[in-house]
DNA sequence: GTTTTTAAATTACTGCTAGTAAGCATGACA
DNA sequence: TGTCATGCTTACTAGCAGTAATTTAAAAAC
């Protein structure tokens, strides 16, 4: 498929500066992950993008690099989602919403969740962990300070944080993989496990 | 690496019966990611087992199916596991020595669980959710008997399932990757936010 | 105004890996 | 004794990540 000729002639570009930056070929890669899915190679990407591989090496990275770039997008696509949902939301419910609009994020970025959690070689360990950090220590953060706030032990903040992580992204990909339950039906029971256990939030 | 020469010449074996079995070629896979990470290849599998390739293709499949064997070994070795510290554990904490157990389990195995849990490709989703599975779905059934008969809506229990794998895995990988807290402590932690939803199993 | 240097890109390569096709040696059976 | 089946190895293909070498144009130096 790299077979399809290359518009441009080695050299620098006639204007002399850069066209192509960093955000260019993330958004690039969201496209090419979007069409391919998460096989997606970096020599797509580049084409997408207009140009070749070693700019991508140059402008993001290596893979690692840019699936850790994308899980950046995409964890704060989902706090942007989450702070929408809360503010439309009241107390009682309130962790089923957030719960619903990161399923929902998922469900509306599937195939680039399917690569920031994929990962491919050896560095994979770290790179989960990355995304994952990402969602987390927000998270952590938030739970420590109402720990405090209610005078108990902060200590579980960051064990949670990560837990929880990876239960929203665990029936995450469960959940895209079906179709018998709604997004809000799967968010309100693991709200039900969840909510207990934090203090009824 | 794959220069080493072959030991032996082709064509069928002097004796005319298969001496390297499936089980063979799986134990030599453990032994190879223990020793070279979760990047291990096929070949290296297949030259630790004494065969080449080929052979391991017919055996067990191409490596999605064999990061699917290596899933059930560990999944059964974590049910084998929690079986045992059940035995020695009472009301109290029970939950919180499964989860150590669990812990524990992943720290013994720890690049086999980053093999099966890191996948490769493309069809990396549904060979993650097929470790999940395996451990998902007996805790499922466990979880729907008991919700029946408690008088609750078990339909919870799929959900849930995975949503508890999910945590476990993530927790696992976060815990393996730093070494400030012990097993028993953060499975402590973690049975704390999980046994209030669960209804103080 | 010509020469040199620097910037920005492409082309072309290496090394590795998953997966497959073709070939070869041994046993079984007619 | 010759043909077929079996169980291997060797040899190959295709694709990908990552890097080195090369090319063109602008900018700077003389």
């Amino acid at each position: 498929m790299s077979a399809v000729k290359p518009t441009r002639s080695p050299g620098r570009p006639l204007g002399g500066t850069r066209v192509v930056d960093r955000e260019d070929i993330l958004n690039a890669a969201e496209t090419v992950i979007r069409r391919d899915g998460a096989g997606a190679s970096l020599d797509a990407v580049a084409q997408e993008a207009g140009v070749t591989k070693p700019i991508v090496y140059d402008r993001v990275g290596g893979r690692a690099e840019l699936a850790n770039a994308l899980a950046e997008r995409l964890a704060d696509r989902m706090v942007v989602a989450a702070s929408h949902s809360i503010s439309g939301a009241n107390d009682r419910g309130g962790l089923a919403t957030l719960i619903e609009a990161s399923l929902v994020t998922v469900a509306e970025n599937r195939e680039l969740f399917l690569y920031v959690t994929s990962g491919s070689t050896e560095q994979t360990a770290v790179s989960r962990l990355y995304l994952a950090q990402r969602s987390a220590m927000p998270m952590a953060d938030a739970l420590a300070k109402w720990r405090v706030s209610q005078g108990l032990d902060p200590s579980v903040a960051v064990p949670w944080a990560y837990g929880i992580v990876g239960m929203l992204q665990m029936v995450s990909l469960w959940w895209i993989t079906q179709d018998d339950d709604s997004a809000a039906q799967v968010a309100s029971q693991m709200a039900q496990l969840l909510a207990p256990g934090l203090g009824n939030v």
